[in-house]
DNA sequence: TCTGGGGTCCTAGGACCC
DNA sequence: TCTGGGGTCCTAGGACCC
């Protein structure tokens, strides 16, 4: 049996932890640059606010009742996810921790009872321990489990938040009134070809033939059919999962035009992907540089691009990844046009361990690996950002904005000046 | 006026090999 | 009029997730 726990809600319960006055009110959290909503609580949800909505149209929902509107505070809600991590993995096997707000792992006991009972007091510890509201869903596969965990989430009359689907009965019932678009999987493409074929809900696409599957999808939608139906399709992941892909990426506060502002953002995206390398004991070889111009701005010409640097020899070296990124930049950069958002990927990761010493670059690379070294422990010790490349001391232009927005209706509320009151 | 920031996997098609 | 049959690797783009 796989278990997920979902926290509900989870960047407004954040919030209402430290801020008890935010409860039964309804409250929304923005995107990095106060962009668009991604978090609401339920009785926001009430409201008919969507997720994603952008922020300027939130006034379109109030109907005359006060939303409280927050930016965003992700090293808080990182900090409270690990506590509710820890307590977790100290309860249970095998946990995989799927994202900030959610975790699968498995049960021990094969007497559905027991489970339940263990996940039930779960859900009490986390509240009482970390404040934080969570669900969970327990079922013979991941995907299964993931719509258990929203049943629960959604049954107010279920207190235990704890929901199984064990037999097959259950598992008919709730795939009877699950619609394709909330099947784990299945996003705004698919449903809206599934939706063509007259497929609205869990128990007519369990039905479909495979080749009718691989007609409008790939493997995945195969796969995701097979979860329903019981079988586990999902391959675990190995106890710690390595990353990928590392990315750093900010959409610019305005638009800018000069090479140098951009250049500034691009190397501090660089930087910060080089330190978050380092920590998971990792190099990459390639480096890719994207920027684009803003899509809304129908007045100004519309640009973007993006380029791939590939490096003598696998690196984490500051140094290295900075001025291949600067290399990439410089190939993209189109004088005359307005940006508005940059990032930087780190790509083709490998664990140090694994690596080889390049006979062209080995000695610079020994070299680099113990400044970068004596950087990172610095930084360790007295704060994040004592030491950087000079370039990027100061403020860039492009910085996000955030509590920097005009409230346009009364009804609105922004809080402000709250980024700094937690004390881990 | 104002619209986020991360990730993963799969597939088609091109370049190249013998 | 006629133009092989396998492979591999890489990349861009599309789909999905939170």
């Amino acid at each position: 049996m796989y278990a997920l726990a979902d926290c509900n809600n989870f960047f407004v319960s954040c919030e209402r932890v430290f801020n008890p006055q935010l409860n039964e009110k309804p409250v929304v959290v923005l995107s990095n640059n106060d962009g668009c909503v991604i978090s609401r609580s339920n009785e926001a949800k009430g409201l008919g606010i969507p997720m994603g909505c952008p922020a300027f149209q939130i006034k379109n929902y109030t109907n005359a009742t006060n939303v409280v509107v927050l930016s965003a505070r992700h090293i808080l809600y990182r900090d409270i996810s690990n506590r509710i991590m820890h307590i977790l993995g100290d309860a249970v096997l095998n946990l995989e921790v799927y994202s900030v707000d959610e975790a699968f792992f498995m049960l021990p006991n094969d007497d559905d009872e027991k489970n339940r009972l263990l996940l039930a007091e779960l859900v009490k510890k986390i509240y009482k321990y970390v404040g934080i509201p969570v669900s969970i869903g327990f079922a013979p596969t991941r995907t299964l489990a993931k719509i258990a965990s929203h049943v629960a989430k959604k049954d107010t009359k279920n207190t235990s938040r704890v929901m199984g689907l064990t037999t097959q009965q259950a598992v008919d019932e709730v795939l009877q009134r699950t619609k394709v678009e909330d099947i784990w999987g299945i996003g705004r493409r698919l449903n809206a070809k599934l939706l063509s074929s007259g497929i609205d809900y869990a128990n007519k696409f369990v039905k479909l033939p495979q080749s009718f599957l691989h007609s409008i999808g790939n493997i995945n939608l195969v796969r995701t059919q097979q979860e329903l139906l019981g079988k586990d399709c999902i391959s675990i992941n190995p106890v710690t999962i390595a990353h990928k892909s590392i990315m750093n990426s900010r959409t610019f506060g305005h638009v800018l035009k000069n090479k140098k502002e951009i250049s500034d953002a691009v190397l501090s995206f660089a930087q910060a992907c080089a330190t978050q390398l380092r920590q998971e004991q990792a190099a990459a070889s390639t480096v890719t540089v994207y920027v684009r111009g803003d899509h809304f701005r129908q007045d100004l010409p519309f640009y973007s691009n993006s380029c791939s640097v590939r490096m003598q020899a696998h690196t984490s070296s500051t140094i290295e990844i900075v001025r291949n990124a600067l290399i990439a930049f410089n190939n993209i950069y189109r004088e005359g046009f307005y940006y508005r958002k940059a990032s930087v990927m780190l790509s083709d990761i490998k664990p140090m361990t694994e690596l080889q010493l390049n006979i062209f670059t080995g000695d610079k690379e020994v070299r680099q690996g113990r400044l970068m070294n004596a950087i990172d422990s610095i930084n360790k010790r007295y704060g994040s950002k004592q030491i950087m490349l000079a370039p990027s001391l100061t403020r860039g232009e492009w910085a996000p904005q955030q509590n920097n927005f005009n409230a346009q209706s009364k009804n609105l509320h922004f809080y402000s000046g709250m980024s700094n009151t937690f004390k881990p």
